[in-house]
DNA sequence: CAATGCACTTTACATATGATAAGTAATTAC
DNA sequence: GTAATTACTTATCATATGTAAAGTGCATTG
């Protein structure tokens, strides 16, 4: 769990008993490479921090795979759009590597914010991080070019297409992967 | 004020020194259809709520004008990106018709978040319900067709047609008002 | 009331992206 | 180690959307 607790003191250090009460209703689990973490369908009730490994978000348009996201260690992962309104979630997580996770039991936590307002603190942070990181993602769909958004991939997060295949980056662009292959061989 | 107390109550009702404080650094503005409530380049410190009237922001990609969305009554409008990460905002806020807002003076909203728990509360609900609705539009220009968009638009939101100049709408759903024409035109 | 401007539509043409299929390279499985 | 599968690229053609320009209707204004 130290690592963990590296990333919670690097946005908002919990006292002792908030952080026993954290770890309490939390546990290690593990997915091979290519298996669901959760499937579609499912309404989002854990908080997954990432120890080890990858994972992505997709979804089935007619039957075809598009990325909605990547998330790599130390990083908080859960589909927002299910965890906050209960409702079950149109996308699965997916882990791209064997990958070794916490999952925080959601309802738990947020019944201990009652308890533990350093705990609601957090994560309050922690989500409006993920929110601001969502509107720079839809203002690069909305205001750029495909090839501007690789671009900007390229530039930002260059490791992603070391660990993760072009087929995935490129619905996570917008695009096919054809259209991403054009883009690629311009330069 | 009693607008804003009825949203308030409707997501998370305070007690009355919370409240007093709340309204101790928030004050009523009114802007003329068409002006700017913030200008681009502006860090956000201002969380608005919308009294009567109309917002949206937008974005000048290469000079031409963006709409990255709408807000109407009886809601909360902010740049998140901007009043999170403390960094100036690429996008303004503008006044679509004579609107009356209320103003929150966002550093000092912070600041009280120690002294009253059940602020924090609500404007985490407040920000969590924010967070949903992005990532259901980012669903909705990654997933979809702009003429599946315009037909959500239509059926989830269709006074918006009634208040916003098509030519928002359209590059609100990532297409220009040419193309948007010809959509409305198939049907 | 005429005139100007603005929002919107329509048309014509250009371009980017999609769909399909075939070919190559890399990876996985036996 | 070879075969089979998967990932990626390339080519061709179809299509949606963009750009530019012209036209229509409505509203605002002097």
């Amino acid at each position: 769990m130290q690592q963990l607790l590296n990333y919670i003191k690097s946005i908002h250090p919990l006292p002792a008993e908030a952080l026993e009460a954290l770890f309490s209703i939390s546990s290690e689990v593990s997915f091979k490479k290519n298996t669901d973490v959760q499937p579609i369908g499912h309404t989002c009730r854990t908080v997954y921090f990432i120890k080890k490994g990858a994972l992505r978000i997709y979804y089935l348009k007619d039957g075809v795979d598009v990325t909605e996201s990547f998330e790599f260690e130390n990083a908080i992962v859960a589909r927002a759009e299910s965890l906050f309104s209960g409702k079950p979630s149109k996308k699965a997580i997916q882990a791209l590597e064997d990958t070794a996770l916490i999952a925080i039991n959601a309802p738990a936590l947020f019944k201990l914010y009652d308890d533990y307002p350093s705990l609601e603190r957090l994560f309050r942070k922690i989500f409006e991080d993920a929110y601001v990181k969502t509107v720079v993602r839809l203002e690069s769909l909305q205001f750029h070019t495909a090839e501007e958004r690789y671009q900007n991939l390229l530039k930002d997060h260059p490791y992603i297409l070391q660990r993760v295949p072009l087929k995935y980056i490129a619905s996570y662009l917008g695009i096919t992967a054809v259209s991403l292959s054009r883009i690629r061989a311009i330069k």
